[in-house]
DNA sequence: TATAAGATTTACT
DNA sequence: GTAAATCTTATAT
């Protein structure tokens, strides 16, 4: 085994969290679920700014029993169910205090990609890790994960030094938050040009 | 307690 | 392109 190099607290506790959700693009999501380890490699995600963020469950601070983990300390996971069916995986970031959120939209299947396949009921590959809630099937995060810390051994971020050059990204508006209004325009989303 | 709506995916027309 | 699936959470009685 090679070094792993797993992102340190202080990764996550920067108050910029779009700066945040662009250095996560290339960064290595990694699960050790049910004693087995699935890893795929980030290409989308998404920010959700906080208390000011229309498109973000916390905007105007709104503490719940669901929004608590956003408002810790920044490396820990926010997870929740949308629909009755998915559930959404997001990487809390900034102080304690300070609901910032990145949603993890899509992964790139690396490890244990027989593991993906089973978890998902498809052999397509290109459709393993294609959305928020697929990533988190094929990964086996479930939403009762939510409030995990990153910097433990089941649910963890790695850089393991995937080339991100700025021109191989694409930035625009966030996907499905048009209730936003004009938040939903922010360029808040970033994907790798493939 | 009851009701409405959702940071989506999938199948079907 | 349109719609159904499906259930927790938040908010209102």
């Amino acid at each position: 085994m090679g070094q792993v190099n797993k992102l340190p607290c202080s990764f996550y506790q920067d108050t910029d969290v779009v700066m945040l959700a662009r250095a996560l693009i290339g960064k290595v999501l990694v699960t050790s679920i049910d004693g087995m380890t699935a890893a795929g490699m980030i290409i989308e995600t998404e920010a959700y700014a906080g208390a000011g963020d229309r498109a973000s469950h916390a905007f105007g601070n709104r503490f719940t029993e669901r929004t608590a983990p956003m408002f810790a300390k920044g490396g820990i996971a926010y997870v929740y169910l949308i629909y009755g069916i998915h559930s959404l995986f997001n990487v809390v970031t900034g102080p304690d205090g300070i609901p910032h959120a990145v949603l993890v939209r899509a992964l790139k299947p690396l490890d244990n990609i027989d593991l993906m396949m089973q978890r998902r009921k498809t052999m397509d590959v290109k459709r393993l890790c294609n959305g928020p809630g697929t990533l988190s099937q094929a990964m086996g995060i479930h939403f009762s994960d939510s409030g995990t810390s990153l910097l433990d051994n089941r649910i963890w971020i790695e850089d393991r030094g995937f080339e991100t050059g700025h021109e191989k990204i694409i930035t625009g508006p966030r996907i499905n938050v048009g209730y936003a209004g004009k938040d939903a325009l922010l360029p808040y989303r970033f994907r790798i040009n493939d």
